[in-house]
DNA sequence: GTTAATGCAAACACTTTGCAGCCGC
DNA sequence: GCGGCTGCAAAGTGTTTGCATTAAC
């Protein structure tokens, strides 16, 4: 099945009515390894169906958003997107060379809740990025890829 | 002396012409105990000098921010700058009622080095918002202010 | 006197909104 | 058929840029 098939259903359960458009939005977004641009979204969409109209993303966004089927993440300036289905998780976004590599919530878990304890700040985690600068743009000379596994600095 | 006397000096020191605008600027980003917006910045340099142009303003703040005499905060979507001087600290920003706490750099130090030695990932913290909901906008029914010591959740 | 910085206006990117017609239910 | 959704266009934000004039050095 699908990755978005789930979210379809939510569409319908919710009494959203299931418009190509929607559908066309959530595959772009589910198909995208990464997270995915408003302006991605729609290029990707026009290719198949040219009427589509930037509005049309922006509230079906909104939409998806609302009902919690995709997450926005904010890293410098631009929003990007993709299915929540994917488990929760976070991402380390490289300044350099644009890479984006998932942090495990675990490491954020216990940030969070030295937050709440020492200030009773609840902190929006559901979905982080950090920005800053991965192992292969930094001192080291490994490929984004394999920096998800490096274990040194 | 004056909290931006440093960068006064520094914008000199650096080649810089030395105009009323951007002593200005300095000036009112020095007075706020929080950060300010560009907007806010604006409004208050044209109370004194009526003819101060956005432009300007975002041309200053790009030059002190290029020399590291403010650093910027995004807390969702609109920037916000306090000098840099103030000492290294962090934010958490309430998403109800826009106050700001104080965050000191000893709670992310820990997240930081997890981060360089598991990922080799080098995270921009210099200057690091959390978004969030404060004690008083949460369950509680403190001020905002009070939240900065209050001790439970 | 040079040259960088300002003021002004126009351009920009990104996002939102009003509205008439369309189509999923 | 009803009402939510779309396409289109226009309007909002927040930020940047071009250019002639001004003023810091």
């Amino acid at each position: 099945m699908t990755r978005h098939g789930a979210a379809i259903e939510a569409l319908k359960r919710t009494g959203h009515r299931l418009t190509p458009q929607r559908v066309m939005v959530l595959s772009v977004i589910a198909e995208q390894p990464a997270h995915v641009g408003v302006e991605e979204i729609q290029s990707r969409v026009k290719a198949v169906y040219p009427y589509m109209d930037q509005a049309t993303v922006y509230r079906t966004i909104h939409l998806l958003k609302e009902l919690g089927l995709v997450t926005e993440i904010q890293a410098g300036g631009a929003s990007r997107y993709e299915l929540s289905a994917s488990g929760r998780h976070h991402h380390m976004v490289c300044r350099e060379c644009g890479g984006a590599f998932d942090l495990s919530p675990s490491y954020l878990e216990e940030f969070r809740a030295t937050l709440v304890r020492d200030f009773g700040f609840e902190p929006d985690l559901d979905h982080f990025a950090v920005a800053g600068r991965c192992a292969s743009c930094g001192g080291k000379r490994v490929s984004p890829a394999a920096a998800i596994s490096t274990e040194r600095k």
